[in-house]
DNA sequence: TTGTAAGCGTTATCAC
DNA sequence: GTGATAACGCTTACAA
């Protein structure tokens, strides 16, 4: 059913019909009864993919994630629908599983007039992928990494990292492990080390190499770089750059009979969905990524209204979480000496 | 940069340019070079709105999901990209939020030729939704409710709750509780309510009311529900239809004194990622959301290829996963007459 | 083997 | 107010 079938029916002209449909353009009282019914009747719902075409607007965006079904990426997603939803806009999504040629790939591919915008949470950003942006005619926006020229939504990992060691520290704590993750990843891999390595350093700490483990970004990660810790040193607290990592060093904390805090202090980053539940309730810094999403999207809508392109460093807001999972060791030692 | 501009700075018809950009039809040596020249030199991108009109075919399908930050909604998601990258299809999702009316006009919306088939998660199936979606001419797949009429991917709910009793039962409990959700879903709501109900019922044991809690779908609500119980009765084991539920009750008893499993056990459904990383590990049943994802993006395909519709049933297995929150009363029993 | 032109379903311009 | 008609960028008969 398209749009010459209805104006047929309804005895006008296709054009009329358009009118109708778009509330544009002057169309009599009646007419517009006679269209408006038989619209109605035959429930004619009209052809988006032409209107895209024609109107060179497709009212999608497109969204390139890593891997969608991770709790940061569908966060992010969640928002970015929110605000899609006000502007009537869809939202097309391309799942790269963190391979980089898928994403270069999309970002091509996307561009083709299919959407309007694009909005990128890219954990490694290369040379490639700047070059190719730019030269992309829609707007696009980065979430999660700060990439130069163009508008980047972020959180202040290098202030949030450094917050959850000034805990650490504050709770008297000495010997500060860390498990981290690839520098390749900037925001995760990079700054919260360089974070934790300054506040130590601050603090006039000592940098101990030996109670450093990188991992990857999984759970088991997290197991293994603490049981890799565990043997070259004696740290009595540890940040992870990741909640997951926490407690993937949490568990293996406890089978090797070792009680958290007690023990040993465990930190995480990013606070995610169950982290409060766990026990103990993790210690972490909650990040606003569905507000990255929201932020991310209306930045987009801007530059698409505006037709205009602008490349804005937004922080998003974090939020320290003291749980249980860090000891204060003086309230310990004071609690000991009773 | 269209086609025509291509095939002027190649020298050839715009025909032509399309035949090397399709591998159809034949093209002379020579001029396909020249053509290919051109088309790396400016980087050259058809506009896949125009093809989309042009074939009718948009390579795009629409996932329908109550809420993508939801652990279960992201892995089907997971899958259903898998496959359809293989299809080389992109997907257009649709948050609905949980409200019914986004899923009827999400359902609209998508079919008018934006997509070429549908994937819906749906909680609640209304008359108005099949009606709807079977005036559609597209391909639609379930995934998580069995609809008839329509092929649905489903987990057999029944026989996994009544597992997970059946162990629990095995375990030697006699007063169960049990957490669920509004009837309006069927798969949790209802369905796997009758399979406790059912089971109580064949072991001879009889249904109290007042271990019966309902809420919805988060963890404060299986906190509540918990509390609840604890007012009413003295269960020694908890079904929760839901692992968040069974979280929010844990927490529950822990924040009353209880220690789960010793007092009281419970068992959760679904296996979210971090179940097992709870103390206790939660015993649970695994569902391949994942792969239920991936199966309904092949039907989908298939239907879309051979385009005709069908309404197979199918069944994705689970697997119970015993773990620590469920006690064994007969062996604790043991132990203390030691 | 290649080019011309019609057509996919809309919308917008321009006559009437 | 309304209706032809060209155009959006592509593919595909059909002609050459």
């Amino acid at each position: 059913m398209k749009i010459k079938d209805i104006a047929k029916l309804a005895g006008v002209s296709p054009a009329t019909v358009s009118r109708v449909m778009n509330n544009n353009g002057y169309v009599k009282h009646d007419k517009r009864q006679a269209v408006e019914k038989v619209i109605r009747e035959v429930g004619y719902q009209p052809n988006e993919i032409a209107k895209s075409l024609k109107n060179q607007k497709s009212h999608m965006i497109g969204v390139i994630v890593p891997k969608i079904s991770t709790e940061t990426a569908s966060r992010v997603v969640d928002g970015i629908t929110e605000v899609a939803k006000q502007h009537n806009y869809q939202l097309i999504i391309a799942n790269t599983n963190l391979q980089i040629e898928e994403e270069i790939k999309y970002l091509k591919f996307l561009s083709n007039k299919l959407v309007d915008g694009i909005i990128m949470m890219a954990t490694e950003v290369t040379a490639e992928h700047k070059k190719l942006a730019q030269s992309l005619a829609i707007p696009i926006v980065m979430v999660g990494q700060q990439v130069e020229g163009f508008t980047s939504i972020v959180h202040d990992d290098y202030r949030a990292a450094k917050l959850m060691i000034d805990h650490i520290i504050a709770c008297g704590h000495k010997n500060i492990g860390f498990i981290g993750v690839d520098p390749k990843d900037v925001a995760v891999g990079q700054v919260r080390k360089q974070a934790y390595i300054d506040r130590l350093h601050e603090a006039g700490l000592s940098v101990d190499l030996d109670l450093i483990g990188i991992g990857d970004f999984s759970i088991e990660s997290g197991y293994k770089q603490m049981e890799a810790l565990l043997t070259r040193g004696k740290p009595t607290a540890v940040m992870a750059v990741t909640d997951h990592l926490a407690i993937g060093a949490i568990h293996c904390l406890h089978d090797h009979g070792l009680s958290v805090p007690n023990d040993v202090s465990v930190a995480g980053l990013g606070d995610v969905k169950l982290a409060k539940y766990f026990s103990p309730p993790l210690t972490t810094v909650h990040y606003g990524f569905k507000t990255s999403g929201m932020v991310a999207a209306e930045h987009v809508f801007d530059m698409i209204k505006q037709n205009q392109v602008d490349s804005d460093k937004v922080v998003i807001d974090f939020e320290v979480k003291i749980r249980k999972s860090v000891a204060n060791l003086k309230t310990m030692r004071d609690l000991q000496s009773l």
